[in-house]
DNA sequence: AAATCGGGGAA
DNA sequence: TTCCCAGATTT
């Protein structure tokens, strides 16, 4: 009998597996530390939608702070939204907060799929993965890697998002009972490393000679995407309000709901919800345009034009005045970070 | 089923 | 520039 798909795989991490923070070396078991779970759970949640690139410093920075769930429960909404400030997808973080705070309250994670799955920013892949990487269960581990290497392997032609059911059930046929955290991962490293988006490179690929994709030829084609959308352009403004010369500038706090939701954030004209921009400030006086700034989200692409008002007067609604040589540490998120940044060169 | 929700790295 | 990423949740 030849070598199993799995077999293959799992052969081939043992010698190319990624080396990252949240990981244990191939063949290990996880340990048994509360805090392992924990870092699991924590990486798995950053790494939706997101780069391990982009996640190994916040990775870092959190488990700096907090380096236990009972930790991070304890923490204000504040600090852990500000924490997570650059990183995108703020939801991710009110529920990584409310997660925390349920499992304290059960004194740790649940160790199945099923009861990992009640948790909120706990979905279909992530519960999976946190049983599989943290547990050692068999569970089938569906990201976009392995639905990536999955519908090239078995030549899953059907577009996405229908082929899901299709490539889930691929996916089951070679997942195995034993080693399921090293398989979820390894099929994550092929796919971020060999099959590829782009440019596969079916030539280091382990499992080349079952491919059925690298058969039919340009496997490159597969998964079929749907046509994606023209992204709209919007217009906003942010106001920069100062006071006392300009060394403290007005900052709100967003609903936890839309855009940016929960974040530290520049007063803005309500782009969000009229997309016009044409809105007045939270305040009457001299305003001064400092010009504008462009930012690219999933579905709109913005330019954000910056009005100044220097004032001795509170402006109308809830927020506070900050310092404006700590900005730094206000915990605001990318597109008002620019923004601040054009104030604070404008000057 | 479709829309919403960020940001940055790579090609 | 465009594409895409260890997706979840709401509508």
């Amino acid at each position: 009998m030849t070598a199993s798909i799995s077999d293959n795989l799992l052969t081939w991490y043992d010698k190319h597996a990624r080396d990252l923070p949240w990981r244990v070396p191939p063949g290990s078991a996880a340990p048994n530390d509360p805090a392992w779970p924990y870092r699991v759970w924590l990486s798995e949640v950053m790494l939706q939608q997101t780069t391990v690139a982009a996640v190994k410093p916040y990775f870092a920075k959190f488990t700096a702070i907090w380096p236990t769930v009972e930790a991070l429960a304890s923490a204000s909404d504040e600090e852990v939204m500000s924490a997570w400030a650059g990183l995108g997808y703020y939801s991710r973080a009110r529920n990584l907060l409310k997660c925390a705070r349920a499992v304290a309250e059960l004194g740790g994670f649940p160790d199945t799929e099923t009861e990992l799955r009640k948790l909120p920013g706990l979905g279909d892949y992530t519960a999976a993965a946190i049983a599989a990487i943290a547990f050692g269960r068999r569970a089938v581990v569906v990201d976009a890697n392995v639905e990536r290497v999955v519908a090239r392997l078995f030549a899953i032609d059907e577009p996405l998002p229908k082929a899901r059911k299709a490539i889930r059930a691929a996916a089951d046929t070679i997942t195995p009972d034993a080693r399921s955290g090293d398989f979820a991962q390894a099929m994550m490293d092929l796919g971020s490393h060999v099959c590829t988006s782009r440019a596969p490179r079916c030539l280091l690929c382990p499992l080349a000679e079952a491919c059925a994709g690298r058969k039919a030829g340009e496997p490159e084609r597969l998964p079929v995407k749907p046509a994606k959308k023209a992204v709209p352009e919007r217009k906003g403004t942010a106001f920069w309000i100062t006071r006392a010369s300009g060394s403290e500038v007005w900052l709100v706090t967003r609903p936890d709901t839309g855009m940016l939701g929960g974040m530290r954030a520049l007063p803005d004209d309500g782009w969000t919800a009229r997309a016009d921009g044409s809105g007045t400030g939270p305040l009457a006086g001299e305003w001064r345009s400092l010009g504008a700034v462009r930012h690219g989200f999933t579905h709109a692409q913005l330019t954000l034009t910056v009005m100044a008002l220097e004032t001795e007067h509170e402006p109308f609604g809830e927020g506070m005045w900050w310092p404006v040589s700590r900005i730094g540490d206000a915990g605001l998120a990318t597109l008002f970070a620019k923004a601040a940044q054009l104030a604070l060169a404008a000057d």
